[in-house]
RNA sequence: GUCCCGUUCGUCUAGAGGCCUAGGACACCAGCCUUUCACGUUGGCAGCACGGGUUCGAAUCCCGUACGGGACGCCA
């Protein structure tokens, strides 16, 4: 049989970071071993749920490059044949009803709360009871837990863990008003929908155990499991808004790219002896479950800005221009076609300077502006009078020289040396000058991709000002 | 409280008994490169939670302790 992994979020909030890294980890391990990744949206819990939610869960997954392969199933549509399950059970004696009321169930607990001794539900008295004589509530359906031994689980990731059948107790699969719950229904799903792996975060770990329970019951092969640790803030508290970008298209708003950002999250939790940057052609084909740690992990944003920064150095020139464009347009930045040109002609130059595509933006705003670049404080400082001079005179032989980016290196060398002072006080008021700023890629970029014209307005702007 | 899982530089990790004087990456510090800033490059700082075993030999195996996390719902 194929190997097919799912990804199975609940639509109650934007998709954060670990969740996005469970689904990173069930895709790789689909397409390592050449099966199918699917999505379900457990979308049972309807107070919950929203569509806005799904909606931002799939453009979250598209984002990252983790569409599933096939339409998501939605669990709530599968309310019938959980409740099916749930029955054939009941027929096959291997369930009960309980007619236990929420109000008891809460009795019970405060008691054994009160006598410090773990709450363990005890149905025994159900077990076999004639309908005529069952009290005049609606029951729920509990399935019985195994009464000795214990459950073997080996985990893909955690190893061999058991647990014995004494802290078991026999767990409500239908609820009295006849929907699943979630332990249930994650079973008839996955099993339904032949999952063979179920790779999930590490919090479902001890419910394996209780799912193992309809499994067994219903004589349905047990699928692998792997429980990957969760990630953790910079505090190593579990992760919240507290701790700064958590939802995936948070990431996006502020400039970081999809393939930086898994490359950061597979790198949180997996290793490969001493890879640190890798493609996702690359990783599908090692990619190994077993290589996933056990131990929790802390979302480092530093080190996902330097994965940020290696990756949009390796991206096309196109893309980013694109990317730079559509921000100048949020940030309500006019730009012409010149100026998108400009942005282009200067993206290899500017990528190298940049960890994300807001900083791009940034370092880029100079090329489009209409006319002269607003001037840092700190660039003004610097245009002395001698520095003004030095811009006038540059305006006036610049207008001669050749105007390809080659030529102009060397052209401003040789101005340098004829005029006997060094390249840095003759490219310092020149960038200034063309850009405001007192960084920018070389001066022999920005010359060539503004053209002279406007080179030269703006030096003899920067001149007299 | 009970059960389950975990613990290598500040952070992410390599490490499956001798290859470890514990390797890499990020961050940080210093130098080099240089028209600025980056990139690159050289070097530095810094870690096997603790205590017992087992073994000729332990970061690696076993047992405790401490600390962290998770699960104990007619939530998912």
């Amino acid at each position: 049989m194929s190997v097919r992994t799912r990804f199975a979020p609940s639509p109650t909030g934007y998709l954060h970071i670990g969740g996005a890294r469970t689904a990173l980890f069930n895709y790789l391990f689909a397409r390592r071993h050449g099966g199918q990744y699917l999505l379900r949206i457990e979308d049972t819990d309807r107070a919950r749920s929203t569509p806005e939610a799904v909606q931002q869960i799939l453009d979250s997954l598209e984002w990252l490059g983790l569409s599933p392969d096939e339409p998501p199933v939605f669990q709530s549509q599968r309310e019938p044949r959980h409740a099916e399950i749930a029955k054939a059970l009941l027929a096959m004696g291997k369930a009960y009803l309980a007619y236990d009321t929420p109000d008891e169930l809460a009795a019970m607990r405060a008691a054994a709360e009160a006598e410090k001794r773990p709450f363990k539900y005890d149905g025994s008295r159900w077990i076999g009871m004639e309908a005529k004589d069952a009290p005049s509530v609606a029951p729920a359906i509990r399935i019985i837990a195994p009464r000795e031994g214990e459950t073997v689980v080996k985990d893909l990731v955690q190893g061999e863990v058991r647990v014995a059948s004494t802290e078991l107790d026999d767990m409500i699969i239908l609820r009295s008003d006849g929907t699943p719950t979630y332990l249930h229904a994650v079973v008839v799903d996955d099993h339904d929908m032949d999952i063979t792996h179920v790779i999930r975060g590490d919090d479902h770990l001890t419910n394996t155990f209780r799912q193992c329970m309809v499994y067994d019951a219903m004589g349905w092969r047990r699928p692998h499991f792997a429980h990957v640790p969760l990630i953790h803030g910079a505090d190593g508290a579990k992760l919240s808004k507290r701790h700064g970008a958590v939802g995936a298209l948070d990431f996006r708003e502020q400039g970081f790219l999809p393939e930086a950002v898994c490359n950061c999250l597979l790198r949180l939790g997996w290793g490969h002896g001493d890879t640190e940057i890798i493609s996702r052609e690359d990783v599908t084909k090692i990619f190994d479950i077993a290589d996933v740690g056990r131990a929790a992990s802390r979302m480092d944003y530093a080190k996902l800005s330097h994965f940020n920064g290696v990756w949009l150095r390796a991206a096309d020139d196109a893309r980013l221009t694109r990317e730079v464009l559509e921000r100048f347009a949020k940030r309500g930045v006019l730009f012409g076609t010149d100026g998108a040109a400009r942005v282009e002609t200067l993206m290899p130059d500017l990528k190298e300077r940049a960890k994300t595509l807001e900083e791009l933006a940034g370092s880029a705003a100079f090329a489009v502006h209409e006319g002269p670049p607003p001037m840092e404080a700190k660039a003004a400082a610097l245009l002395t009078p001698e520095a003004k001079e030095r811009l006038k005179d540059l305006a006036v032989f610049l207008t001669d020289a050749p105007w390809e980016r080659k030529d102009l290196e060397q052209w401003l060398r040789d101005y340098a040396d004829v005029k006997g002072v060094k390249l840095g006080s003759v490219a310092q008021p020149l960038r200034i000058a063309l850009t405001g700023s007192t960084t920018s890629p070389p001066i022999d970029a920005v010359l060539a991709a503004l053209g002279r014209g406007e080179a030269v307005t703006r030096i003899l702007a920067a001149a007299e000002g």
